[in-house]
DNA sequence: AGACTCATGTAAGTCGTTACATGATTAC
DNA sequence: GTAATCATGTAACGACTTACATGAGTCT
């Protein structure tokens, strides 16, 4: 009876985490905790973002299950930092990941849902979030263009078409925002 | 001395939660858990998202602490539920959200990990994320254009603003994820 | 004098997901 | 007969953020 029962989870999700990013950073050049914060704040930051909360922990946890090994760097004039390199055992992890379900996309967008709800806001709140909007869309597209001139010549055809669809999106975004602006202004 | 010391921290982020957004949506209607799901899957998809996990318990949560109030609809043919109705507190605690900083656009997106990454996979893996990412933008946007058409009238200017964005964004997505796919297959 | 960059880490707590548990009705 | 819709809820667990804690060097 009931041959179907006990535990039938085996296709559990297991959907992309920190770790699956940070050995993806870790296949390409190895790094430092800091390092990476640096790359998720510009190389990333329209698509990813992790804490150093979470960063140092993963790595250290990465560390102790045999997926990176540590090496400190004592510098001249600056603290010492510790840099991280992948193992063979991380890189068959990094590939288990790019074979492992594509994973929906999260997104929790606060200013989104404050338009959703605008109309029971008073109209000069709306103005300030919607300049606050451009304003953000502005430095982010500042930050997308500065790494296209940086790094063109060295993307790989993938990183070109996740480079196109940032910058063409926060174009998008930033029209939209101005034409709205400007649509509940008058 | 340290006259600053002693838990400063008053000034707390104090981001955008499911509480705020199920507040938003009781502001217009009275609903029930399932119906805050429905919403969330068909109006907020693009820009929020939140499972019953998180909505049930919250609903309880919120009706506990005097935000909203509970009454049982009993149904023919179909399972009793739960119908929940915004307190006057309720709406004052939603105004001080709107009164609150605007927080930062949360967003992981696996798909842009992989594509970011997608010189380490094989090409037809790389080919079937773009194709299975169009399949998923394609949805997407047949879900916006259908609420366009089912309640373009009715939008407030806000909300009208909202769903261009999420329609050009959209539409931007699918354009170059096309022109991506026909890149790399050529 | 103050701000920023470089650099690492922990503790407490929040927030949220997944899986489990149930079950009638309707549509194909 | 099988899938979808309607409907609610809990328990275990995981992931992540914030605040705290520290500190030298450089730039304005």
């Amino acid at each position: 009876m009931d041959r179907e029962g006990l535990l039938l989870h085996l296709e559990g999700e297991l959907l992309m985490t920190s770790q699956d990013v940070i050995l993806g950073i870790l296949m390409e050049t190895s790094c430092s905790g800091y390092d990476i914060k640096h790359k998720f704040e510009t190389l990333f930051s329209h698509f990813y973002n992790a804490s150093y909360g979470t960063i140092y922990p993963t790595l250290s946890r990465m560390e102790k299950s045999g997926l990176i090994t540590k090496e400190s760097v004592v510098q001249a004039g600056k603290p010492t930092k510790n840099i991280y390199t992948i193992t063979e055992q991380g890189r068959r992890a990094f590939y288990h990941y790019l074979e492992s379900e594509l994973g929906e996309v999260e997104i929790k967008s606060d200013f989104m849902i404050r338009m959703y709800f605008g109309a029971l806001a008073q109209p000069e709140l709306v103005s300030k979030w919607l300049t606050e909007g451009i304003r953000n869309t502005e430095r982010a597209l500042a930050v997308l263009y500065e790494e296209r001139e940086r790094s063109q010549a060295i993307l790989s055809p993938t990183q070109r078409i996740c480079l196109n669809i940032g910058i063409t999106n926060q174009e998008n975004l930033l029209q939209q925002l101005e034409a709205g602006l400007s649509e509940l202004g008058s």
